[in-house]
RNA sequence: GCUCCCUUCGUCUAGCGGUUAGGACGCUGGCCUCUCACGCCGGUAACAGGGGUUCGAAUCCCCUAGGGAGCGCCA
């Protein structure tokens, strides 16, 4: 039996962190059983299923790299479906007409929360008539006793006593199905082996699988996910931020890190950390996933994020980078080849924002010093040897500006006045930078280029020299 | 209220009857060093509580406490 999954979002709002990581490890499991994996739009809620919640969702997979082998299928596209096993169900008995008024409904929820009782429908249409001409839904008839007993692959064995149940409505007024007539319908159709979804399905699982069996379909394995919970321990929600898979792009994440964190939230293969798609796949096991919620921790997401930027080809980075610094009104073309800008800044940023903020440096004049930096270095003691730096420096041929002679011309200059590299090289950095951290010396000068370089230099001297005058 | 579920460092987790309770993030001390990062070495910190079972419990059972989800003509 080949094994097949789906993830089933509704379309209902953005794909968020809680709901890739379902669709992960949905992903995972057929991908490591050799099965299929199967995405599906749930928009059987016309009110407020939009298409934008759909192509954002798209979009979101299509970043994560969690690629379908069917799909996207829509459940409004197979209401017709829906409503012959509805019909079938009706003429076999196994559902029947409910006329109840919703106002009876709500009286008699309140009367049964009054009483502390588990509020639900008390059957009374069960065995009357009810005219099908009439405004009327479908409810399916749950049996009233025994108990369902679910394996799942990650609670364990949990049951549920069918008289806890009640008969849930599975055709509204209007005419249309839903959701668990739904669900149960399409896993069927599609031959779902595994449902693999949020732990907060759980209490419908026992009603779908009562619709299966009467049905006479196969009930699948279930696999119930814990929820993901906010950095405080809360529910997640909006004020935590970035919940949005697409967002998290936006703000300079890299898809693997946040698969490789996502996948870490629940499950783990002894101490290993870092994980690439095929690792995986190749170790993922549903049976290894945690059952308690996990608090989203920004912080080892950044870990992650950094790791990964450092360790991705620099060329990739820097396709990716180049948006980012667009934010910040530059373009890569007009300066350091980015390529090296990449190298030379990777283990610095925990985000590409970050790193196109650090490396602005490389490609415009700074606006105001680090207020801090400047006062430590731009000194009246800095400013022999940033003149001195400025001769040096002015000296050297275009095609002698790289690395090595920039290093050699910032230590001879640290010897001749009998400093340390520090005294020098510092003051230059601030000069050159705004702020008092950068790559090496030689490379941010290299970087920079001269013809900046010697432009902030006497910028810092004038700042001094201002300073001084001021007393 | 009722039903179902959950509980190891601040956070993510390892552990599946015998461990100095391990790793990672964070925080922190140090090394490296022209700065910041990176990297490396070290430190901090946990079995929710109480009963059993057992020669022996983080591990098995029960109770309590705390937390979550569901109880829709939402999904």
């Amino acid at each position: 039996m080949t094994v097949r999954t789906r993830f089933a979002p509704s379309p209902t709002g953005y794909l968020h962190v809680g709901g890739a990581r379902t669709a992960l490890f949905s992903y995972l499991f057929a991908r490591r059983h050799g099965g299929r994996f199967i995405l599906r739009i749930e928009d059987t809620d016309l009110e407020r299923s939009t298409a934008e919640s759909v192509n954002a969702i798209l979009e979101g997979m299509a970043w994560l790299g969690l690629d379908y082998d069917e799909g996207p299928f829509y459940q409004t596209q197979r209401f017709d479906r829906y409503n012959a096993v509805i019909d079938e169900l009706l003429a076999k008995g196994l559902a029947y007409r409910c006329d109840c008024p919703k106002e009876r409904l709500d009286t008699l929820r309140e009367e049964q929360m009054a009483a502390k009782l588990k509020p639900r429908y008390d059957g009374r249409c069960r065995s009357h008539e009810v005219d099908p001409g009439q405004p009327h839904v479908i409810r399916f008839r749950n049996p009233e006793s025994g108990v369902v007993v679910v394996d799942d692959l990650i609670r364990g064995r949990m049951s549920f006593d069918n008289a806890e149940l009640d008969d849930l409505i599975i055709r509204r007024t209007d005419g249309a199905p839903t959701y668990n007539l739904s669900v149960v319908v399409d896993d069927a159709d599609m031959g779902i082996t595994h449902v693999i979804r949020g732990d907060d399905h759980i209490n419908n699982t026992p009603r779908q699988i009562n619709i299966l069996r009467a049905l006479g379909k196969e009930v699948p394995r279930y696999a119930h996910v814990p929820m993901i919970l906010g950095e405080d321990g809360a529910r997640l929600s909006k004020r935590h931020g970035a919940v949005s898979v697409v967002a998290y792009r936006d703000q300079g994440y890299l898809p693997e890190a946040l698969l490789n964190y996502l996948v870490r939230l629940g499950w783990s293969h002894g101490d290993q950390e870092i994980f690439s798609l095929d690792e995986m796949v190749a170790l993922f096991d549903i049976g290894q996933v945690n059952k308690a919620a996990a608090a989203f921790d920004t912080d080892k997401l950044d870990w992650l994020n950094q790791h990964y930027i450092q360790h991705a080809d620099p060329k990739r980075i820097a396709h990716l980078l180049r948006p980012h610094l667009g934010d910040l009104g530059i373009d890569p073309a007009e300066g350091a080849d980015l390529l090296a800008v990449v190298k030379a800044q990777a283990a610095r940023a925990k985000t590409l924002v970050e790193l196109a903020r650090i490396s602005a440096f490389v490609y415009r004049d700074f606006e105001d010093y680090d207020e801090a930096a400047a006062k430590k270095h731009l000194r009246p003691a800095a400013e022999e040897p940033l003149a001195s730096l400025r001769t040096e420096l002015d000296m050297l041929a275009l095609e002698d500006w790289e690395p090595g002679t920039l290093e050699h011309v910032v230590h001879r200059v640290a010897e001749e006045l009998d400093l340390n590299l520090g005294k020098v090289a510092q003051p230059l950095r601030v000069a050159v930078v705004g702020r008092a951290a950068s790559p090496g010396i030689d490379i941010t000068l290299t970087l920079v280029g001269k013809e900046a370089t010697l432009r902030r230099i006497d910028r810092a001297l004038d700042h001094i020299r201002r300073l001084r005058a001021e007393g």
